[in-house]
DNA sequence: AAAATACAATATGTATACAAAAAGAATTTC
DNA sequence: GAAATTCTTTTTGTATACATATTGTATTTT
């Protein structure tokens, strides 16, 4: 590790984040700051604010006297994750639609392409985070400061469930994978159109798609969830 | 100050999210490290520890090397504000009217008859802290980790809103302020008969009371803001 | 006198040292 | 031998000391 403190701080932040993206760091995962410390060249100062400000953006969940631990996932958690997405997805594309600005449409694409180049020889872990990033920039967009707390947080599961079918080892995958590209390219000219109604619609698309790999790989059986329940606040 | 530095360290964050919530210490107001160092008895390790959490959870803005300022509130964010807190609050009161558990609503109650004795006789500080919890409360009960965030959020700008026509001086608020309390009422009421539509439609009412209030007082003429506009997501 | 620079004072960021609590290992007790 | 207890080790929390950056003041320069 190399650089001045402020750097090795953002490295530490921003490798963190990617491991909790993509599973290198399991959901209950303990972290350990004497090793993590050493690893970053860090004192134990700066890391443990590092550690605080992930956990206040959801990736970690510091508990008193015991240390930090990578964010759960549950039932629960998947649960309160399909019955709230839609809704707040839907709200953020509506006014990214509205708002997204030439720059941003632009950062949009080149999102996307890296994102079709993921898909297409990269590991799943690159495809997860390529991903991640396009859905950030329509955050960006969208620009509300009380949306995007509850958007982001959606960002990161989202990022960890999809982890689950973006290995490449997951063949049948490869067409809903493809889909959710097309879907990306959608998304792109319905801001560019400023097409709000077409936007949130899509957005929705985007999860339900989500939804069903869900269903396939990871949900357990007999779980209690609203499948077929149309969405929270969405219901036109 | 005294007790642990634990119990210190609690004092600190309740007495900060309290005067941040009262604007006690105003939107954009500087927090000198040193002197509520001094004041709580805690070092400065523990004490910018509390900054973090704060700043997390959207109470404090920390800016490199510049110190933590309480967030700033502009025409922008009124705008967000209530762009966002009808779908937001709308869906937050329907999932409590689904989950709201017995001793939930016992305290919903309990928090009700104290907003009522704080408008009957209360500091402004005091009304918007009972309200404040009031909404708390409603977030427990929806209890979604996702929509949470948001609703947090969109709960600190309404108290710093609120504290506008809270103060009893403002006598052409008192018809207000009980339409306010009667609402809370029907709130309750609506969650005990697990209504959920209705208490969708009641978070709505709630919202456009203080949009009213917002216009009457403190809205600065010619702010674009899309008053008649149906709110996101709740357009049906 | 106004602007620019250099200096001092203050405030913020990081590292280390110490205190307290939790976790683990060894011993004792039954 | 299992359970409980004590003791040791490790980990977490806090305080302090030091490094760096910013801000305010005084001096210099034009």
């Amino acid at each position: 590790m190399q650089g001045d403190p402020k750097s090795r701080k953002a490295a530490l932040y921003d490798t963190l984040k990617a491991q909790v993206l993509t599973l290198e760091l399991p959901p209950g995962s303990d972290l350990d700051e004497t090793a993590l410390s050493e690893q970053f060249a860090l004192s134990r100062t700066p890391l443990r604010e590092v550690f605080r400000n992930l956990a206040g953006e959801g990736f970690l969940d510091l508990r008193e006297n015991r240390g930090a631990r990578v964010a759960e996932m549950s039932h629960k958690t998947l649960r309160d994750f399909f019955l709230a997405a839609p809704m707040i997805y839907g709200a953020v594309m509506r006014l990214a639609a509205l708002n997204a600005r030439p720059d941003q449409v632009d950062m949009l694409v080149k999102a996307q392409d890296a994102f079709r180049a993921a898909l297409d020889g990269g590991t799943g872990a690159q495809r997860a985070l390529a991903n991640n990033r396009f859905h950030e920039i329509t955050g960006e967009m969208a620009d509300n400061i009380y949306l995007l707390p509850s958007f982001h947080r959606l960002l990161i599961d989202h990022a960890r469930i999809s982890m689950t079918f973006y290995r490449p080892q997951h063949e049948v995958m490869a067409q809903d994978v493809s889909e959710a590209a097309s879907q990306h390219d959608a998304i792109i000219a319905a801001i560019q159109a400023r097409d709000e109604v077409g936007c949130a619609q899509l957005a929705i698309d985007h999860w339900n798609l989500s939804r069903g790999k869900i269903e396939m790989f990871v949900m357990p059986a007999g779980l209690d969830m609203p499948l077929g329940q149309v969405p929270i606040g969405l219901s036109t």
